[in-house]
DNA sequence: GGTTAGGCTTGG
């Protein structure tokens, strides 16, 4: 069945066949039954026709839905992704536009394998038009409010205001500050907008609910007053808004789809808005203060520079009660070292970012005072704004005069110069661009990266250590009974108490008598890890991906690099006298007689880790009840953002095998 | 039934 088309999109309701039930995109999951189900939707993106390499060339389209029913979203997982397939995917580029709304029946649902990246939704719909049901309405006949009788609004050109009089106008942002907590009892949001008379005027607006304040993402987008008053400032008219009113925002792109953007339920809506707002983007197109664009991405920015940034949300770390850290990327590479704020690994909230640290991907932005109550709701994944961001160079703690100095980033407090931060929806035109740059990231993508950025830093093999004399300090008191490891050393040294160990300087090579109080990853089919030996990426391997070359991060000239299988586990070990982090690296395949690469196709040898695993900390038992590890550990230093820091790494040892 | 702000940088 081909795409139809249909007048109004109440004609879409009409055509929901009996037997089908409406289901919110929010609410579809992997297992949804899908045949009886059926979505309404709006179109926020539609992708080229593309031939599909791996299914026999077959024709393929992907097109981005968000959700309509108004009930719904404000919930997670508004938008999902489409794939239609074969003639449908022609089909469909040549009926839909961007903005229509479209109802799809008949869909399989899968897994996305882009939500990582995307954000959108885990599951995507797929459509192999056999007997796949496609409805459109073209976007024209607008799908909010009254459609039969069109209320009438006037609208005041904006050289045609007179003082004290309640209006409506059309207008498009020329400046604007996020909304702000007032002096009173309200947020504010200042703004100033400017239509064909070229004539700008002011405008403020206080609301105490925040969700009620226009959602302005950059200037040239488009907005639409209903019920404000004006009054004259400093010889000039301005606007304040009034009992009754509203706010409706579009984006200022020329060709995009002309989609209202308001918190309330009912608003008018109507051919003329569609046409003032076409109007308005294709004027403003030509003003020399659109151009004026500060947002700039990273690859581009400058020491000194004030400007806007959209990027991605990788972190997040509170530093003290006014400084929040984000970790950010726009998947531009700096021409600047860009500087890296340490943080514990436990302070920090997201994902570790020490890949694309490590090729200068990681904007580190410091976020203070006033800006604080926004970025504190932040997640990790968000795509993000920020406006009047202060770009400076800093020498890092304990880096020298001579060497070049880093660039990092301040929101400073306050709200000059529209000084902010907002997050940006997955689908957000202002999005699109910059979403495809991430795309060609994809590689680094397609694995997760190792959760702990500590374990990261600390892929060196120990170097030769100093083996340290007899001392008296040994652990008397340790239990003397069996050992289920068995040190391969022959290294002849009393043992030291991990409190006696913690205290000790690196390089050395020490002996101890511990239990483990708890390891990770508490997965285990997660201690397999992806290595390569040339950058020392490592890279957690997920079930399903195969492939174990990567693009090389330092030595590009060297290209795709073949990456090895390796088993890695922090353990915590425990004796009498304290405790001690120890990595499990080098060593892990003898420790356990298995191959990382066997493990990586073997369930029994995976079973045989997760058993070992399970002697040395069996689960639920008590402390008393672990047996005990004889040990050899290697102390090293490693530099960890330009500071020494001291690493534990349990050497020479195996499993007793009876 | 109506204060707040009414753009205009810099510290950490």
């Amino acid at each position: 069945m081909p795409v139809q088309k249909v007048k109004d999109s109440s004609d879409l309701d009409a055509k929901v066949p009996s037997h089908l039930q409406r289901t919110s995109i929010t609410s579809l999951t992997i297992t949804s039954e899908p045949s009886h189900r059926c979505v309404k939707a709006r179109v926020v993106h539609i992708g080229p026709v593309i031939s599909c390499a791996q299914k026999d060339g077959i024709e393929m389209l992907r097109a981005e839905l968000k959700e309509e029913d108004p009930l719904q979203r404000t919930a997670e997982h508004t938008s999902i992704n489409v794939i239609f397939f074969g003639t449908l995917a022609k089909d469909f580029s040549q009926s839909a536009r961007q903005g229509d709304v479209v109802l799809l029946a008949d869909f399989t649902i899968k897994k996305s394998p882009s939500f990582l990246r995307d954000k959108l939704h885990p599951c995507q719909l797929e459509m192999d038009g056999k007997d796949d049901c496609v409805y459109v309405c073209p976007s024209a006949k607008p799908s909010h409010g009254p459609s039969s009788s069109e209320a009438k609004y006037t609208y005041v050109p904006l050289n045609n205001l007179k003082p004290k009089t309640v209006v409506n106008v059309y207008g498009v942002v020329t400046f604007f500050k996020q909304p702000f907590p007032s002096k009173g009892s309200d947020y504010c949001s200042t703004l100033k907008i400017t239509d064909q008379s070229d004539v700008k005027v002011g405008c403020n607006i206080f609301s105490k609910k925040l969700e009620d304040h226009p959602v302005i993402f950059r200037v040239g987008d488009i907005i639409r007053l209903h019920r404000f008053k004006t009054e004259m400032f400093r010889d000039s008219m301005s606007l304040l808004n009034t009992y009754g009113w509203s706010t409706v925002t579009f984006d200022g792109t020329i060709d995009s789809p002309v989609v209202p953007h308001t918190s309330r339920k009912l608003f008018h809506f109507g051919e003329s808005d569609i046409r003032t707002v076409q109007e308005l983007r294709q004027w403003a197109a030509n003003q020399s203060w659109i151009s004026n664009d500060l947002t700039v991405s990273l690859s581009s920015v400058k020491p000194g520079m004030y400007f806007d940034l959209t990027c991605q949300l990788l972190a997040k770390a509170v530093m003290d009660s006014r400084c929040i850290l984000l970790k950010v990327w726009d998947g531009t590479k700096c021409q600047h070292p860009l500087l890296n704020v340490a943080v514990a690994s436990d302070a920090l909230e997201g994902e570790s970012t020490v890949a694309k640290d490590r090729m200068n991907l990681t904007a580190n932005v410091l976020v203070y005072d006033n800006h604080l109550e926004v970025a504190r709701d932040l997640k990790p994944g968000t795509f993000l704004c920020f406006y009047n961001l202060h770009a400076l160079l800093q020498r890092a703690p304990d880096q020298l005069p001579d060497q070049l100095e880093h660039l990092s980033f301040h929101l400073h407090g306050g709200t000059s110069y529209g000084r902010g931060l907002r997050s940006l929806p997955a689908e957000s035109p202002a999005l699109q661009s910059f979403k495809s740059v991430l795309e060609k990231h994809v590689d680094l993508d397609e694995y997760d990266e190792v959760n702990d950025g500590t374990l990261l830093e600390i892929w060196y093999t120990p170097p030769e250590a100093v083996v340290l004399p007899n001392d008296d300090e040994t652990d008397a008191e340790a239990d003397t009974g069996p050992s289920y490891t068995v040190r391969t050393c022959e290294h002849n040294m009393r043992r030291l108490t991990l409190a006696r160990v913690k205290r000790s300087t690196s390089p050395l090579l020490c002996h101890v008598r511990a239990r483990v109080k708890k390891y990770n990853p508490q997965q285990l089919y997660q201690c397999l890890k992806l290595f390569c030996s040339n950058c020392k990426t490592i890279l957690s391997v997920k079930a399903r991906v195969k492939k174990t070359v990567h693009r090389c991060l330092c030595h590009t000239a060297l290209g795709v690099q073949l990456m090895q299988y390796r088993l890695l586990i922090q353990f915590e070990l425990e004796d009498q006298t304290d405790t001690l982090e120890a990595l499990l690296w080098e060593n892990a395949e003898r420790f356990f007689h298995v191959s990382a690469v066997d493990a990586s196709g073997s369930q029994d040898l995976q079973d045989k880790i997760q058993t070992i695993m399970d002697t040395i900390q069996p689960p639920d038992s008590s402390l008393e009840e672990r047996p005990w590890l004889d040990l050899c550990v290697s102390v090293y230093t490693v530099k960890d953002n330009d500071r020494n820091r001291v690493c534990y790494q349990i050497t020479n040892t195996e499993i007793k095998e009876e």
